[in-house]
RNA sequence: CGCGGAGUGGAGCAGUUGGUAGCUUGUCGGGCUCAUAACCCGAAGGUCGUGUGGUUCGAGUCCCACCUCCGCAACCA
C-alpha cells in the first residue's frame, strides 16, 4: 500500500448552550463535502469536529435547570451528534473540551506558555455588569451601559492571567497580509482584521477567570480556570494527541490544511490561534476559511415566506441530500446567503427533480423500452455527441478547483450545466425517432450510452455532496464501483458498453410549492408548541373539531405522559404567545415551550404541577428548543393548563 | 458619524485590471412525447439607488456627496 498524503480539516468546536441549527449544519456540511472529496482522491483524511463545553454561560444554564453542567452539555452534545448522523457527516474524530485528555493537554499548554513567559499574571479591569456577570471594555458599552442588557455597569477588577498577544503583532500582520500565502480567506476579511485589530494595537488577552468554575483549572493556581481561547482553540492539536497520550497522530496531521468556520469567529482563529502557535513554536495551519452566514428575510420572515429551518425538519421533509445540496448550492463564496423555504423548494424542484432526477429517469426508461435494459455493443457516433462528451470529460478539473477554493456553489453550478446539456442532447438526438427505424439501433445505443456515461461522470463528482442518492443512481444506470471512482470522472466510456440499467424509484420527488408553503405556514401560524415535525404525525396529534379516528390502547401507550413541576417560567422575547418553561421532570429537568402567554402570568405558574408529553419530537420555536408539550384545555377564552390534584413526585407517569 | 452588508429586467444573483449588460427562476409563445405536468427552442422585460456630480475618448465598474434597505442572530455556524 502506498503512503497516502494526509489532509486535516476541522470545524470549530460548537458551543452547546443551545441545540445545533442550520448554521452549524452549513459549516459542518462544507467540511464533510471536502473530507469526502479528499478521501475519494486518495488522501488520508482527518476530519475533526466537536464541542466547546466550558464557560460561564453553560454553568449558568445548568444552574438554572438545577442540574450539573456536565449533564447539561451531555444532553445537548447528544443532539449535535444525532444531527451529524442524520445529515451524513463523516467526521473521523469528535472532541469534547470536557474530555480528560483535552483537559490535561490544556493545562500543560497553559503551563508551557507560562514557563515560556507568554502568560503572566495581571489584573483585569473593566466595566462589570452584575446581572450578566460580564466584563466589558469602555468601548463596548452602549450609552455607558451593558451592551447586552442595557443595565448599569460598575467598575470592577479581578486578578487574571494574560497572554502576550502584543508580542506577535508584527508577525501576525505579516502573516495576514502575505498575499502569496493567503492564510485567511476570503481575502476581504484580511483588511478587516488588520485595520480593526492589529493597526490600533493588539492588547494582551485575558486568558483566565475566577468568576466561574466550569472550566479547565489552571494547574498551578486553582483559583483560576482557563478562559475560552486557550481551552477551545487548542482542541485542534489536542485532538491529535498534542501533550497527551490519548492520540498519537500530531506529527502526521499537523499543521491543519484548513480550519473552516463562520465569519464571526475568524478574528480569533486568524490572530489568537496563530499567536498561540507561535508562542509554542508550532507550525501554523495552512488556511483559515470564514464563510458567510445564512440569513432570513428579516421583517418578511414568517407567514409569507415561511421559516421552518430546523435542520431535522428540513431533512425529514425534503431529504438529506436535498438539504445538503441546497445549502452548498446557495451559499456564495465570501458573502451571506438568504435562506427561505421557497428558494429551497424551487432549487430542489428545478435542479434535482426536473434536471437531474428526470434525466436519470428518462434515460433509464428509454434503455429499458428500446433495448430491454441492456445496450448492444454496436456504436455509431455523430458530430453532435462531441460537445456533450467533451463538456462532461472537462468537468473534473473545474469541480476540483472550485472545491479546493471552497466555491461549492460554483462547482455545483458547473456540474448542473452538464446535466442541462445532457437534457438538451436528448432533444437533439430524439431517441424516440431513432427507435422507429430498425437501421438506427447502433445510433440509438450510442446516444443512450453517452447519456448514461455522462450521468456517471456528473454523479461521481456530485457524490461528496449527495452521498446517499448517488449510489442509487449508479445502481439504476448500471455503474459498478470501479466506474465511479473519482479519477474515472475525466475519462470517457468507462461504463460497460453493454451496460444493464435498472428501473428505480423517483429520486427526487417534485414538491408542490404552494401546497408545501401552505403546510409550513399552518405549522407556524399555530404557534402552539404541539407541532410535530412532519405531516404524518400532524394528522394524529393536531386538535380537531370532530372526534378523531378510533385508536387502540397500544396507540395510547405510545404517549409518555408525565407530571412535571414548573421550576421557572418566562416569556419568550419577541413572541406574544410563547412561554418558556424549565420543568422538573424527575429526570434531570427539561425545557418546554408553550403558546399560552396570553392567558397566564409566568410568575403565577412557578411551582405548579402540570402534565407533559415527554416523548414528543423535539422542536425549535423562535430559536428555542422545546422537549415536550404541556397539556391544556382548549376553551373559548384560551388555553388552561391541566394540573394535578394533590402533591405528586415530578416525573410520575400517567396512565 | 456604533459595526458590518447591500442597492443591476417580477424574484434571486454574475459582472474580474473601466470599453455601452449576462445567468437562474418566473411570465408569454412555440416544439417534443423518452421522462418526475418534466425536457428543448424563442420572445418580452433593465436609462445598473440618487446627484442630468467628478476623472476619462469611454463607468454598472474608479472618486465624491447623498438616499434607501437589511443584519447585529438561532449566542458565537
Amino acid at each position: 500500500m502506498t503512503e497516502k498524503k494526509p489532509f486535516y480539516i476541522t470545524t470549530p468546536i460548537y458551543y452547546p448552550s443551545g441545540n445545533p441549527h442550520i448554521g452549524h449544519c452549513y459549516t459542518t456540511l462544507a467540511c464533510d463535502c471536502l473530507a469526502r472529496y479528499k478521501r475519494m482522491q486518495g488522501f488520508d483524511v482527518m476530519f475533526l469536529t466537536g464541542t466547546d463545553e466550558h464557560g460561564q454561560k453553560i454553568e449558568k444554564k445548568a444552574q438554572e435547570l438545577g442540574i450539573p453542567p456536565q449533564k447539561y452539555v451531555d444532553e445537548i452534545v447528544a443532539n449535535f451528534i444525532r444531527l451529524w448522523k442524520r445529515i451524513g457527516i463523516t467526521y473521523d474524530r469528535f472532541i469534547r473540551t470536557t474530555d480528560d485528555y483535552h483537559v490535561e493537554s490544556v493545562q500543560k499548554i497553559f503551563k508551557e506558555l507560562y514557563d515560556r513567559g507568554y502568560i503572566y499574571k495581571g489584573e483585569y479591569e473593566g466595566k462589570y455588569c452584575t446581572p450578566d456577570e460580564s466584563f466589558w471594555t469602555e468601548g463596548q458599552l452602549v450609552d455607558g451601559k451593558c451592551p447586552e442588557c442595557g443595565r448599569e455597569v460598575v467598575d470592577a477588577k479581578e486578578e487574571a492571567y494574560f497572554f502576550k498577544m502584543s508580542a506577535f503583532s508584527d508577525r501576525l500582520e505579516a502573516l495576514l497580509t502575505d498575499e502569496t500565502r493567503s492564510f485567511l480567506e476570503p481575502a476581504a476579511r484580511v483588511n478587516e482584521m488588520v485595520n480593526n485589530f492589529i493597526k490600533p494595537g493588539l492588547e494582551d488577552l485575558c486568558v483566565s477567570r475566577t468568576s466561574f468554575k466550569w472550566g479547565v483549572p489552571v494547574s498551578f493556581d486553582d483559583k483560576h480556570v482557563v478562559y475560552v481561547w486557550i481551552d477551545a482553540l487548542s482542541n485542534y492539536i489536542t485532538a491529535l494527541g498534542y501533550m497527551n497520550e490519548k492520540y498519537d497522530d500530531f506529527e502526521r496531521y499537523w499543521p491543519a490544511d484548513v480550519h473552516m468556520m463562520a465569519k464571526e469567529i475568524v478574528r480569533f482563529h486568524s490572530m489568537i490561534w496563530p499567536a498561540m502557535l507561535m508562542a509554542l513554536d508550532l507550525p501554523l495551519p495552512k488556511k483559515i476559511y470564514g464563510h458567510g452566514w445564512i440569513t432570513f428575510n428579516g421583517a418578511k420572515m414568517g407567514k409569507s415566506t415561511g421559516n421552518v429551518i430546523d435542520p431535522f425538519v428540513l431533512a425529514d421533509r425534503y431529504g438529506v441530500d436535498a438539504l445538503r445540496y441546497d445549502l452548498l448550492r446557495e451559499m456564495p463564496f465570501g458573502s451571506d446567503c438568504a435562506f427561505s423555504n421557497e428558494m429551497m423548494i424551487q432549487r430542489i424542484n428545478s435542479d434535482l427533480a426536473n434536471d437531474l432526477g428526470n434525466l436519470v429517469s428518462r434515460t433509464v426508461a428509454m434503455a429499458i423500452k428500446y433495448f430491454g435494459g441492456t445496450l448492444p455493443a454496436d456504436r455509431e457516433t455523430e458530430a453532435v455527441d462531441e460537445e456533450l462528451l467533451s463538456m462532461a470529460a472537462a468537468l473534473k478539473p473545474t469541480v476540483e478547483e472550485n472545491f479546493e477554493n471552497f466555491h461549492f456553489s460554483v462547482a455545483l453550478a458547473e456540474i448542473f450545466k452538464v446535466i442541462s446539456r445532457a437534457n438538451k442532447y436528448i432533444d437533439e438526438t430524439a431517441p424516440w425517432i431513432l427507435a422507429r427505424d430498425g437501421n438506427k439501433r447502433a445510433r440509438l445505443a450510442t446516444v443512450l450510452y453517452n447519456l448514461l456515461d455522462t450521468i456517471r461522470i456528473t454523479t461521481t463528482l456530485l457524490s461528496p455532496v449527495m452521498p446517499f442518492t448517488t449510489p442509487e443512481i449508479w445502481r439504476q444506470i448500471g455503474a459498478g464501483d470501479a466506474d465511479v471512482l473519482w479519477n474515472m470522472a475525466d475519462k470517457k466510456g468507462i461504463l460497460n458498453p453493454c451496460v444493464t440499467v435498472q428501473k428505480g424509484d423517483v429520486l427526487f420527488p417534485r414538491i408542490d410549492l404552494d401546497k408545501e408553503i401552505e403546510e409550513l405556514n399552518a405549522v407556524l401560524e399555530s404557534t402552539a408548541p404541539h407541532e410535530p415535525a412532519d405531516a404524518a404525525e400532524k394528522s394524529v396529534i393536531l386538535p380537531a373539531v370532530q372526534v378523531k379516528p378510533e385508536i387502540t390502547i397500544d396507540d395510547f401507550a405510545k404517549l409518555d405522559l408525565r407530571v412535571v413541576k414548573v421550576v421557572s417560567c418566562e416569556k419568550v422575547k419577541k413572541s406574544d404567545k410563547l412561554l418558556c418553561f424549565q420543568l422538573d421532570d424527575g429526570m434531570g429537568g427539561r425545557q418546554v415551550l408553550s403558546g399560552i402567554a396570553e392567558y397566564y402570568d409566568p410568575a403565577d405558574l412557578v411551582g405548579k404541577q402540570v402534565v407533559m408529553i415527554a416523548n414528543l419530537a423535539q422542536r425549535k420555536i423562535r430559536g428555542l428548543e422545546s422537549y415536550g408539550m404541556l397539556l391544556s384545555a382548549e376553551t373559548p377564552e384560551g388555553y388552561r393548563l391541566i394540573t394535578v390534584d394533590g402533591h405528586v413526585n415530578p416525573g410520575a407517569g400517567i396512565s
